[in-house]
DNA sequence: CTATCATTCAATTTAACGCTTGAATGATTA
DNA sequence: TAATCATTCAAGCGTTAAATTGAATGATAG
């Protein structure tokens, strides 16, 4: 072995770290949170060519926090198992405590409003069961039909507006999203906020959600 | 802003990957986890030069895994809190459970044996209590002397084999060094298993023992 | 106020990474 | 067996990071 046994176990948790440094690759990851997936939808979803994703997924596999399996011609991917989501967890965290700049990006999504508390998953179970909450899902379409909390309006922040006045002010409103990478919940609650309704955001997002084994509703696929 | 939110904020959390994903900077941190120290003292531990090292700490700081302040003449950095080091642990255990690399380093430094299960902190507090264990600290003289576990004998892996004939065959050895991220303890184990001895590792560092809140002596230093 | 010294900055070279393009692979299906 | 199609590979280009060198800070001590 041409380098020390010391630094090549630091090249190897460096590997780990260095899949998870490029903003592609945490939206690839953010993706596979909410289901498995083939190359080209990634690729259409993050906007990536699909070559590029490509080479993006094998660099995440290469560092196990991806495994794939082939379908006929395709090839899925999907995270390894839950501590993938648990480091991504960790990196959010640390660098949301830490680092100002996050901070003033998440206000500026509020407009300088500071944002209200996040429900807990918990209890958005229990005023779900009561029925005395509004559920917003703001994904597309196609990721809230593979699964979404029971119960739950989907509704793109574009049309949001639309709806506004068909939403009840005496109804308290919980929205989310993909998880805690994803900020359409952010701006789904600052937007309902700006017009005086009463609009928080869910702990964490579907794949949260599903992992505590809560239920999920998958839509019947129309033949 | 030039990038949309969603992206500036992936690109926050890809900031403090990025990071963790030299091994460099990973053992300056391994060395901020026992404890702080000046630029000079991480230079010397890590053998980078000083401005090499000054270079990668600021890069650690702008990612807030640590912390700086002046002592006169001198910066003393540290790690900024107890999630850096979780951070550190998490990234270690996804490398290992899942890279068959890593596996491999491992066993070759236990010239391809089976290494024992490493003994936790509770159950070392137990035994060193009860006198039925002999602890070695593998680490540097200096790091040993600013802090170690009481009974704990220091000696070097090079100074190992000259100090084997005084040790108790009957006597279970317990070793441990700097944390996860460091191999003396492997490597001690190894050589003492080599020679018959019934050597384990402990589980985590001086580090993580210090973190669980148990005594710690500190040499007293001559004047 | 000036000299000193640890640290940081700036400029450079070399290596690695990310993205694009176009071709190759390899499992399916006709 | 040959054709098809999603995926992967390979080469090229521009950008970014790491290490080295030498100079510039900036707080302290005289």
């Amino acid at each position: 072995m041409s380098t020390s046994p010391k630094t090549a176990l630091l090249e190897e948790y460096a590997l780990v770290a260095r899949a998870l440094s490029a903003p592609a690759r945490l939206s690839l990851l953010e993706q596979l949170a909410q289901g498995e997936r083939g190359v080209e939808a990634l690729a259409d979803k993050t906007g990536l060519t699909v070559a590029n994703c490509s080479q993006h997924l094998q660099q995440l596999r290469r560092a196990a926090l991806v495994t794939s399996r082939r379908d006929g011609k395709a090839v899925i991917y999907r995270l390894t198992d839950a501590r993938t989501l648990a480091l991504m967890d960790l990196l959010r965290i640390v660098a949301e405590r830490n680092l100002a700049q996050v901070e003033h990006i998440l206000r500026g999504l509020s407009d300088g409003q500071d944002a209200p508390k996040p429900v807990t998953r918990d209890d958005l179970a229990v005023r779900l069961a009561e029925g005395s909450v509004t559920v917003l899902d703001m994904r597309p379409a196609d990721e809230y039909a593979s699964g979404h909390i029971p119960g739950a309006r989907n509704i793109t922040l574009a049309d949001l507006e639309r709806i506004l006045p068909t939403l009840d002010p005496g109804t308290e409103i919980v929205a989310y999203c993909r998880g805690p990478y994803c900020i359409y919940a952010h701006q789904a609650v600052a937007a309902l906020r700006k017009h005086g309704l009463n609009a928080k955001r869910l702990e964490g997002g579907l794949p949260e959600w599903r992992e505590d084994g809560r239920p999920v509703l998958t839509e019947a696929s129309p033949e």
